[in-house]
This record gives C-alpha cells, structure tokens and sequence, in this order.
DNA sequence: ACTATTATTGAACCGTCATTCCGTAATCGC
DNA sequence: GCGATTACGGAATGACGGTTCAATAATAGT
C-alpha cells in the first residue's frame, strides 16, 4: 500500500544536486545549498537519498550515467577511429571551456584525495570506463590501419586519460577556449605521425 | 621596543601548514588541524599570519617559493633545453608518484573554482611562472637546433603544462608510477620527432 | 470513512567551525 | 627591578554544519 505520492522527479532532482556539487566541491555544500537548488525541504532529501554522502555517490553516479556516457558514445561510434578520438577531445574541450567547472569525477578525485576510499572508489571505476572504452577505439584504428601495428595501446590510452584530466583543470581555472584548443591539438597530435 | 620572542620559526610553521592544507584541501582543514600540525596554538596562528585565508595565501606562496621554484631551476639549467624538460617532467612523476597528494596549486585550483577569485589568482600566477620557464627552455632548444625552427613554442608550453596538471590529477589520484610514467613518456614523444 | 503508509514541513538538536576575549608569560629599554 | 610591548594558552562566543524529531498532509487498501 502506498503512501503520499512524491511531488518530484528523482532525476531532475539529482540533477540539479548534482550541478551544485559540481560547481561548488563537496564540503562546501550545504544542505541549505541543495535545498535552494533542487527545490525539496532536507527531510525529503534524507528519506529519498539518505545521509550527504550517500547524496553525493548517487550524484556522482548520475554524473558517469549521464555526462561520461555521452564519451562512450562519441568513442565507440562506427567509422574512422581516430577521428572518434578526436571529436571525443574537441567535445571535452567545447564543454570545458563553455562550462567553466571542470569535470565532477577529476573535482572529486583531488578533494577526496586519498581519504574517502569509498568516494575515491566510485571515481576509478567510472574513469576505468572512459580510459577502457579509450583503448578498444584504439585497438580498432590499429586493427584498420590508422594506426601502427607497434602502438602501445593501453600506453596512448593512459596518455589521453591524463590528457583528458589536465584538460578538465583548465577549464576549471577558467581558461580560454584558445588555449583548451592548443593543448587538445598538440595531444592529438601524437597520433598523426603514424597515419602518414 | 621588543616583546616576548617567538617561540618557533615562521618558515617551519608555514611548511606544515602547508603540508596540512596540501593533504587536506582548505576546507577540510580546520584551525585544531592546523594547531596539531604546526604545534602552535591557535592565538599564535592568528598574530602570526591573520585569518584562515590569509594564512592559506601564505601557505600557496611559500609553495610556490619552495616547491615551484625546483621546477624553474631544472628548467633553466644549462646544457640540452630538452633534457631539462624531460628532467622535469620525470621528476615531477616521481614526486606525484611517491607523495599521491598532486600540487597543491592543482588541488587549490580545482577547490576555489570560479569562486575565490583572490586565491585563484595567486595559483594563476605562481602556475603562470613555470609556463613561462618552459616557454624560455622551449625557446633555447630552437635556437639550437634541437626543435624544429616551425615549432609554436607557446603552444607546446601550454601542452606541457595542461600535461603537468593530468599528472598530478593522476598523483592524487593515488594511481600506480608506471601509469604516471607511461603517460609522461608519451608526452615526450612529442618533443622527440623534430630531434630526428 | 478509517487505518496504514509515505511525503512534506518546520523546528530542534548537538557538534564543530572560525574568530575573539582575557589572563599570563617572557622579553625589551631604562 | 619596572613598565611597555609582544607572544602564548585556554576558554568563551556566535554562527552554521549535518542530522533527527514531531506534526501535518496526501494517497491506497479495506
């Protein structure tokens, strides 16, 4: 038998959490902060999501399922591999630059720092994915001749994991799209040598 | 007329509260934090250095005179400019590798966001410093013929410092040496083709 | 209509935060 | 030694953090 109906929609709600988290860093959001944004009294909040930890997991994990699948996507797309690599780049740099705050998995993974395991655990795994979806993109361009046959596969692809993450701290510096650019051309770069 | 002397040396206090708000960020760090660290009271703290804020600027710059300023002298050594730059990209993984707490210009960069804009500008500048070292080493190793005439030196500064910030994001992230490694070695690469 | 169940609201709770007040201790010039 | 000055230690202070309690509102089943 149920109850009073909710008067919100999970998603919407945990998107908006998670945009403030985004934007603001974990300790310094308050429950005053998530209330003001997500539009629910905290009681609603606890019952639906628990404590603010369990919170912010639940927004870390609506993070991978929504933004860090759209560069599953763009990688695993048919055609030139390569050329997914480089949309996959070109898109992180527009999003950096346009949004200003970085990528909730990298902003996670420095202020949880080596202390909440939990936390810290949820990030890997949701990176793992990227960087894993990263090398199969690769194995395909060297499987049809884009690249090398003596391309270090998972070598390049940890390349542009940390590639991907210095980019996402310029663009949380508030840097210009010019230089988000460049960094993002020089990167791709490395993979041209091979296709000549 | 003198009072009472100090009964610690600023540089050392600064250091550890330093080290503290480097392990911990400025917002998990409170003032029995920094009392332990320092082993100074909290009185002390405050005649010293002023607020929390206050003493955390204090903190950044002696990062950037003590940590920051090892970059720039592997970088204006003499000899072969593009040995100094992978001297100090190896030694910047080794020392990601070995304490997994990134730089705390980094960190500080991603936790103040768009925020605090006094504090962004202090990491702006300090980071600015070493972009400029590379600019200066990148430009000596043109002049003698170790990279291509064509190379866009400030492009390359820029990628080797949007490098140095994946780095460290992948320090703090605990992750292994041989991933800091593989993916500093790779960059390198970069540098290398022109020397051909 | 009545009960059981769930959602919502607002206020209370207790701890911790940064900051400051006050009394004491240690050094100076004299 | 004495007063002026500065450093120190501990306890207050007021605000705000996350969390929970009590009361009310809204549905479903009977």
């Amino acid at each position: 038998m149920a109850g009073r109906p909710k008067s919100y929609d999970d998603a919407q709600v945990l998107s908006q959490a998670m945009r403030t988290f985004w934007k603001q860093g974990y300790e310094a959001t308050s429950y005053s902060d998530l209330e003001k944004s997500t539009g629910l009294g905290r009681q609603s909040l606890y019952g639906a999501f628990g404590d603010k930890k369990c919170l912010f997991v639940a927004a870390l994990k609506h993070y991978g399922q929504n933004v860090t699948q759209l560069s599953l996507e763009i990688l695993n797309q048919d055609g030139s591999p390569i050329s997914n690599v480089g949309r996959w780049l070109r898109r992180l740099v527009e999003r950096a630059a346009r949004l200003k705050i970085g990528c909730l998995l990298t902003n996670t993974a420095i202020e949880a720092g080596t202390h909440d395991a939990d936390v810290q655990q949820v990030v890997q795994q949701e990176l793992a994915c990227v960087e894993q979806a990263l090398q199969r993109t690769l194995r395909r361009a060297v499987a049809c001749g884009e690249l090398s046959p003596q391309t270090n596969v998972s070598e390049v692809a940890t390349y542009f994991f940390g590639v991907a993450q210095g980019l996402m701290v310029m663009g949380r510096m508030g840097q210009s799209r010019i230089r988000l650019t460049r960094f993002a051309n020089v990167a791709l770069a490395t993979l041209q040598p091979a296709a000549n």
